[in-house]
DNA sequence: GACAGGAACGAACGGTCGTACTATTCTGCG
DNA sequence: CGCAGAATAGTACGACCGTTCGTTCCTGTC
């Protein structure tokens, strides 16, 4: 009796080493991209043998959407949730900006942002891992539209501002940054990419009173 | 003697053939990463053995390389080179523009600009790969920011515009253009783009007379 | 102590990879 | 023609791929 009720142990020991995984598998992606989540490399990389690690996907496929799975979550935490603490607007918009280009770094991620690799790589083919990637980009887009479209309701960007331009802007800004951290080091980098969206800003915002 | 002199029958039978596999490494490469550029998927896709095609490069690396060698040609002889038509100036840069985000169609290359492939893939890692997808890169960059600096010298962007400012926006906006082609088709990236670089032009235009 | 279930292991499979050899066919020049 | 050399094909190899299978270890319950 006395029911060990909730118990699971909310770490059930496999799923400790599932997300052991995961880490190693994002890490790996990032700079090598999804397509080389190798079954033996990855487990060699976890210390374990290759077979223990397919059981826990039960194919190459699953591991790679779940490593898409997990680099979204992790985008998610150190992007957007840091930035619900600033206040919405303008303000919670730089700080999106911010986490954004710096997140590959705080992610321990020295490749590069693993979306964009999984983007770049099956944006133009078909099959499941396009269709998750693509599911996991737009949630993302989403979200980053809700943001802008707020920066505006608060005056703080003209009225007639089209969030989607600004949204593209912003995309476009941090594409470029992480593209040209690999050839003119991630401060210049960085340093140009605030300028141009501090110029995307001042470009659409409301008028002063 | 009669020293046969030149020669070297301008497609020397294998050139023609070589010339062929890289076109079809290019188009494969756009699609799939150079990464993907193995000896026997290329070979069936040019209707020839594996030994046949190997004879040509000597090594699956060379080839790769050959492939990011005509790659870079393709662009320069399908946006820089048309664009030379345009007087030097925002005409000019306005050319390249517009090449630029059209080129991957033009090229027929359905995958996208296997520039951005290469940069992607190889940027963040060591070896040959990366030394001449980078070689390849700066080169352009370098064409790229003459163009910009004619349109200063003309007087039509302002005496104190960065040049570095107008590359970087110009190659944010291709790069984002290319990026949300796969999310929202091609005709609307574009017409954003188009919008994004207007709005980047008009922002460092020297003051009308 | 017996037992059940999850977790990880090692070995082996069919297949493809890059590459090295040899053999064959094609092509142009005397 | 004949023949040299380039161009292509054939064959074989070791390494690695994803996957399957049977086994072993560990943990918790009766």
């Amino acid at each position: 009796m006395s029911p060990p009720a909730i118990v699971k142990s909310s770490t059930a020991k496999g799923e400790e080493t599932r997300a052991q995984i995961l880490a190693a598998a994002v890490e790996q992606a990032s700079a090598w991209g999804f397509e080389s989540l190798t079954i033996g490399t990855l487990a060699e990389k976890a210390g374990m043998s290759k077979s223990g690690l397919f059981a826990h996907f039960g194919s190459r496929l699953e591991l790679q959407i779940a490593a898409v799975d997990e680099a979204a979550r992790q985008f998610q935490e150190l992007v957007f949730l840091p930035a619900m603490k600033a206040p919405r607007g303008l303000k919670r918009l730089d700080a999106i900006f911010e986490n954004w280009i710096g997140w590959p770094r705080k992610a321990n991620l020295p490749g590069g942002c693993p979306l964009d690799a999984a983007n770049k790589e099956y944006a133009h083919r078909g099959g499941p891992m396009r269709d998750a990637v693509l599911e996991r980009h737009r949630m993302l887009s989403r979200e980053l539209g809700k943001a802008v479209q707020m920066a505006i309701d608060s005056g703080e960007l003209a009225a007639d501002t089209d969030p989607g331009d600004i949204a593209f802007g912003m995309f476009a800004i941090v594409l470029a940054c992480f593209h040209t951290e690999s050839f003119i080091g991630t401060e210049p980098a960085q340093s140009r990419a605030r300028k141009a969206f501090d110029t995307l800003i001042r470009n659409h915002a409301a008028a002063r009173g």
